[in-house]
DNA sequence: TCCTTGACTCAGA
DNA sequence: CTCTGAGCCAAGG
């Protein structure tokens, strides 16, 4: 009944922020999987563990899809270790930005996560 | 309001 | 190793 006055901020507007703060503190030539970062951050109150964990990382996508300029988003890939193609064509800066800050990668385009995941 | 598309991940064959 | 299906959400036209 609140909501009928004014539009409440969405906790999707929430997860999404504390998607793009975790972004920001992964450092320079380090790598985060899309799950991990579901699993590191607070999901919203509210929401069903079970669904969480089955589009969590589908969120995090969404959320860097309008993250501001600030965010490092090219520092997340998938849980492959590779980067998803876009139909944007960001993908292939993502990969010249993560070459630039010292990420090598496979003969498959595929990161080694236990080198340059983050906490790996 | 219905339908389509999408920065994902896991399990099984 | 690759390929397929399930999960049942969110945003835009």
């Amino acid at each position: 009944m609140a909501a009928s006055s004014f539009s409440p901020i969405p906790n999707k507007e929430v997860f999404y922020t504390r998607v793009w703060n975790l972004v920001r503190q992964v450092p320079e030539g380090r790598v985060v999987t899309y799950g991990q970062v579901a699993h590191l951050i607070e999901p919203p109150p509210g929401i069903i563990s079970r669904q969480y964990l089955a589009f969590g990382p589908r969120w995090v996508g969404s959320a860097m899809a309008h993250c501001p300029a600030d965010v490092p988003w090219h520092r997340v890939i998938n849980a492959q270790g590779k980067i998803s193609q876009r139909a944007s064509g960001s993908h292939l800066r993502q990969r010249e930005r993560l070459e630039a800050e010292g990420v090598v990668f496979d003969d498959s385009g595929r990161i080694d996560l236990s080198i340059y995941g983050w906490g790996g």
